[in-house]
DNA sequence: TACATGACGTTTTTTGACAATCGTCACTTT
DNA sequence: AAAGTGACGATTGTCAAAAAACGTCATGTA
């Protein structure tokens, strides 16, 4: 039912699949790469994943659908950057939350999961299209979602190291126990099992600080003794 | 694309659905109850759940299919039903594998969590027909999904309760820390994200036991330090 | 040579008529 | 009255034909 060929050797980080005539104009093309993009972000947006079409996009570009093909393989290369966009800005906000430097690693961390999770709700699910795009992706295995992960685990990786030079955590590999530690708050932190949980009308706001405690706890952390 | 209603208010404990003549003769009624269910249970995994048709259940019992609904109210209150016996199915094995008095709850707890995992991985996923019923059961929120993971998560805290009598963990509510201590495990306990997780080639073997450590040390436990 | 497009074969989605299934009810049987 | 059934409306699933979308390519333009 579902085709995949998604074990492309793309360099994860400019999301720019190979094309014939990658060689010279790399900057035009990376333009257009962009316009093309922010035209389907925009049209998956009002129209949604499936009912977007490449004539949609190219119309909207005031050019051909062929001429789209130069530029990417499939509709489903475009659709993967609209989604690696998405999870960028994501893990901006993300960042945004977590990199305080005058806080500590629990703190960071804490902060990082709670604003991935209010993202996830207020980005991913709330809007119908949008989930649908990301339910998709999940659904086929898209790279971007490994990517995103393994972004988002390094950012853990980097406070959780942080934290042992500060005498935080008692854990010795932060790469190991970052992997444990999202996968310990996977629930609060997976879009499909907390649009899962929404849908259940389940309160999650509650179930976060108790789950985060004991995630922290994991890494060897105690929390502040004194009140 | 998918239609749902599942929303009837069902009595989640006794699991029988109420019908009009629920009155006096119940023995006989449920035993007709449990011949409807094992029959169905024996089509599904036969035919899947889809193609399983109340006038085949009917037919094997010799009987029209009007007169199932005498017992039952509706094709997904069977259904429901067959889950259940599942599920149950699942839990007997996670009580055998854990039920050994001889060991500490740190070893339970791991034993417990290991059969969900092969049980998953062996019953709800290798069988395709199954798996099918058990993504409708996640998918559309059968009241049974939450039972069972309510069973577990009792099963966990009588565990983490004698550990926490016999000195092996430091947190001291069982029942919070149940909640958390499945939360966290739930990458390797939902059939769902264990069977998106296999789909996309992840060995997830090698995933258990690191996650297991750091989840037992979140209820305050060590490692025996000794080798 | 680089950029762009209309035409076209192939695959996917939509459609619409038809069949199967669900669940109800009046009715028969015991 | 209790147990059971055939018939029936309403909903849902099926399947093939039609439409649309995908992606390729020969051709046109600068």
């Amino acid at each position: 039912m579902i085709e995949r060929e998604i074990e492309t050797s793309d360099p994860p980080a400019t999301g720019r699949p190979g094309m014939r005539t990658g060689t010279a104009k790399s900057a035009a093309t990376d333009a257009m790469h962009d316009r093309i993009v922010e035209t389907a972000k925009q049209l998956v947006r009002q129209f949604g994943y499936q009912k977007t079409t490449v004539a949609d996009i190219a119309a909207e570009l005031d050019m051909s659908p062929a001429n789209v093909y130069r530029f990417f393989s499939s509709k489903a290369a475009i659709c993967e950057d609209v989604a690696r966009k998405l999870a960028a800005d994501v893990r901006e906000k993300m960042r945004e939350a977590a990199d305080d430097p005058s806080l500590g690693a629990r703190e960071r961390l804490r902060r990082l999961v709670l604003a991935n999770h209010h993202e996830i709700v207020n980005r991913c699910i709330a809007d119908k299209r949008t989930h649908a795009m990301v339910h998709a992706a999940v659904e086929n295995n898209w790279s971007v979602v490994q990517e995103h992960q393994e972004s988002i685990r390094q950012m853990i990786a980097e406070i959780i190291s942080d934290g042992i030079d500060a005498g935080e955590f008692s854990v010795s590999d932060p790469e190991a126990a970052s992997h444990c530690f999202q996968a310990a708050l996977i629930s609060a932190c997976h879009p499909v099992i907390v649009e899962g949980r929404l849908r259940a009308g389940e309160d999650i706001q509650p179930t976060l600080d108790p789950l985060l405690d004991f995630a922290l706890r994991g890494l060897g952390s105690r929390e502040p003794s004194g009140g």
